[in-house]
RNA sequence: UGGGGUGUAGCUCAAUCGGCAGAGCGCCGCACUGUUAAUGCGGAUGUUGGUGGUUCGAGUCCACCCGCCCCAGCCA
């Protein structure tokens, strides 16, 4: 007996197959009846003829509910009318794994806390899957964009000392070292490793106990960091520009398919095309005061404020070099107006706001340091990151891309709960 | 943590002014030889999120609590 996956069908015309897979439809006309199944790699009728197969087959049908696992066997035939062109001529049917009836999930239109409660199921639908293969499309299209130019992947620790952002922190006892606490970022042990490699890029989970309850937040969400030796802010916003239009063509050339199940309108994806804008906070603080904003020089910039100057573009922009009370103390100072820092957040177009966080890193030991004081974070936890300043301090520059957040944009995903595979929420730890 | 919603059958929802708790899907039975969420006919299915209160009478009004959703803040 031979096998195959349903979408390899096409080389097995007229040949007798068999498929193995999950009941997703089940039809009867009393004397012919049909099997819709879903092996992860399509979808496949079968068809089956009462005079046709024996009556244990036949019986054997009757007793098939949604989401059997079942084996079948038969002619496959190209029918235009499927939706993977082809169709099985079901001469045998073998049951795997049963399925009692209390299946959760219908084929109909299911409330969101529903879906969630049932993720594991949930994830076996065509648009969920769709989804999943376009991330892993972004996730290969980024280590071929830095592995082509030559940076080195690092795996940076997930358990730390008490370093990195100033939001929530998830802590652990360690044996006698006191707290560990999940990873918020890598960028500080990239920074250490780019002075070792030159150019590198990180690509893990990172955490944040943050109580956010927003279409744009996860507690536990992947994060692309790279970090490159001698690049200023303005190559740093240029490498951000070239991986995005890479990644957008990239998941253009070749999952088509899945953005169609998606219903993305392609039309706003061919769009992104380089020379993206790079606006200065201070620009931004007046146009945004010219379209009625409340905003106030020194100000971050709030959801409102980043949809309010993003939606004269269609493709992302760059607001750059934000007052240095707005952002984090490894930021570097701006030389041409010190109350900045050189940095830059990417907004998405269409409102998914910022999924790009970059920044040149100060390389000054002393700034740092009372950058460092002034936020009052634990100076010992921070001795070897300073030590990067005293032993060949280097400008370098790097960013973190939210992964999550940037599917949700290619896909046209209202919330970025549906790009990971089991999302971690405030109020989701399982399944 | 604040603001706004919402909670009724397994699922998605309806229930007029406070007056017999309903529909579709799914499920069960029957019919049907080409269905695409098949169709037609028949059937079973309820602690109306919880606790109290008002009332002759509460799914509906009031109070408190709980869950979930959306928005904001925090950020990627």
């Amino acid at each position: 007996m031979s096998f195959a996956r349903i979408s390899e069908l096409a080389s097995h015309v007229g040949k007798s197959i068999t498929v193995r897979g999950w009941v997703t439809h089940l039809r009867s006309s009393g004397k012919v009846a049909f099997i819709v199944m879903r092996d992860g790699t399509g979808i496949l009728q079968s068809v089956l003829v009462k005079s046709q197969v024996t009556p244990e087959v036949w019986e054997l049908f009757g007793t098939l509910t949604q989401e059997a696992c079942i084996a079948v066997t038969g002619e496959v035939k190209a029918d235009a009318r499927q939706p993977g062109g082809h169709e099985i001529g079901l001469t045998d049917l073998a049951v795997i794994g049963t399925s009692p009836l209390d299946y959760p999930l219908q084929p109909k239109e299911h409330g969101v806390d529903h879906l969630l409660d049932n993720r594991h199921f949930w994830l076996r639908t065509p648009r969920q899957v769709a989804i999943a293969r376009i991330r892993n499309e972004v996730e290969q299209a980024i280590h071929d964009f830095f592995y082509e130019r030559g940076f080195l992947r690092v795996d940076t620790p997930i358990l730390t000392a008490a370093i990195g952002e100033r939001s929530g922190l998830f802590a652990t006892e360690y044996f006698d070292e006191g707290n560990a606490y999940l990873a918020q970022t890598g960028q500080l042990y990239g920074e250490a490793a780019a002075a070792a490699f030159g150019k590198i890029y990180t690509f893990g989970p990172t955490f944040r106990a943050e109580k956010s309850k927003t279409r744009r937040h996860l507690t536990e969400f992947w994060m692309i960091e790279p970090e490159v030796a001698f690049n200023d802010s303005d190559d740093n916003m240029q490498l951000q520009e070239d991986m995005l239009i890479f990644l957008v063509q990239r998941v253009l050339e070749r999952r088509q398919a899945e953005l169609k199940e998606v219903e993305r309108d392609l039309s706003k994806l061919e769009g992104i095309k380089g020379p993206f804008p790079r606006i200065d906070y201070t620009d931004a603080v007046a146009t945004l005061q010219q379209k009625g904003s409340k905003v106030e020089w020194g100000d971050d910039l709030g959801a409102e404020d980043e949809a309010l100057l993003v939606a004269d573009y269609t493709t992302p922009i760059f607001v750059k070099n934000y007052p240095k009370e707005a952002k984090a103390f490894y930021m570097k100072e701006n030389p041409a107006d010190p109350r900045t820092v050189l940095c830059d957040d990417c907004l998405a177009p269409e409102g998914y706001g910022e999924i790009i966080g970059g920044s040149q890193r100060e390389d000054d030991h002393d700034k740092i340091l009372h950058r460092l004081r002034e936020e009052k974070l634990p100076e010992a936890a921070y001795d070897w990151y300073l030590a990067l300043r005293k032993y060949g301090t280097f400008p370098h520059s790097g960013f973190g891309l939210g992964l999550e957040r940037t599917v949700a944009w290619i896909c046209g995903i209202q919330h970025i709960r549906e790009c990971i595979a089991f999302p971690r929420m405030m109020n989701r730890l399982k399944p």
